[in-house]
DNA sequence: GATTTACGTAACCTAAAAGTTACGCATTAT
DNA sequence: ATAATGCGTAACTTTTAGGTTACGTAAATC
């Protein structure tokens, strides 16, 4: 796990870490709280927090020697440009289907 | 590369793959013409194709000895979707915001 | 019908991701 | 002051992702 990963899709691309996330959108939780619910290590799920931190997928509160985290949009946000993006791909997609059911199917005439 | 995946994140995950999107979203390309704008091998791209319409991000048309690949709207439903599920937690978040402002921030009189 | 083209696939290698244990260091509790 | 808790990090191992070359095969071209 290279933490210093900041590539949103690369931070999205484990399933624990998604569900980190939905875990977190649930209720703020600490590292511990979290790590409890997973099979695995402790320190993994500190590094797994390090990446969703990076890729601006979630904030970190501090609260003496607790961590809490919290979600951060901007990350969800990069992913919801990026699928945007095709947007304009699937609108002329559509238009051309109805070009061509305007133009082949022939309309039931009462 | 296990081409098997069939997670949609999993796939989202590598630039390139990435990149290979946005070329076929502009036009209907072939394996090759594909593999020509890039820097890996044509047996690379095969994979990397694969994995996208495993995924359900891209559909292929076969004619004749190439193969074409177009965009599949599945792919892109599942991340829409899974990007979705946090609406909730944003419009709470703002919700909160708003309530903390109307309770504490003075209003400016005129 | 021989050759070229457009692929897929198997076998293999390398690098990076994901996990572990074993620490260390603040902060809180006793 | 001492012990316990909540972490981060370094060092290491295992697994998986991404790349390659070397094939094979069916469709197009000559």
């Amino acid at each position: 796990m290279s933490t210093e990963t900041t590539d949103a899709f690369q931070a999205l691309a484990d399933r624990g870490r998604r569900e980190i996330l939905m875990m977190v959108a649930k209720e703020k939780r600490s590292i511990n709280a979290i790590a409890e619910n997973f099979d695995i290590s402790r320190p993994a799920v500190s590094k797994h927090i390090k990446i969703l931190q990076n890729a601006g997928f979630i904030n970190i509160e501090e609260k003496g020697r607790e961590r809490y985290c919290v979600l951060n949009q901007t990350g969800f946000s990069e992913v919801q440009q990026w699928i945007n993006t095709f947007e304009e791909y699937w609108t002329a997609q559509f238009r051309s289907l109805e070009n061509y059911l305007a133009s082949n199917v022939p309309v039931s005439k009462k």
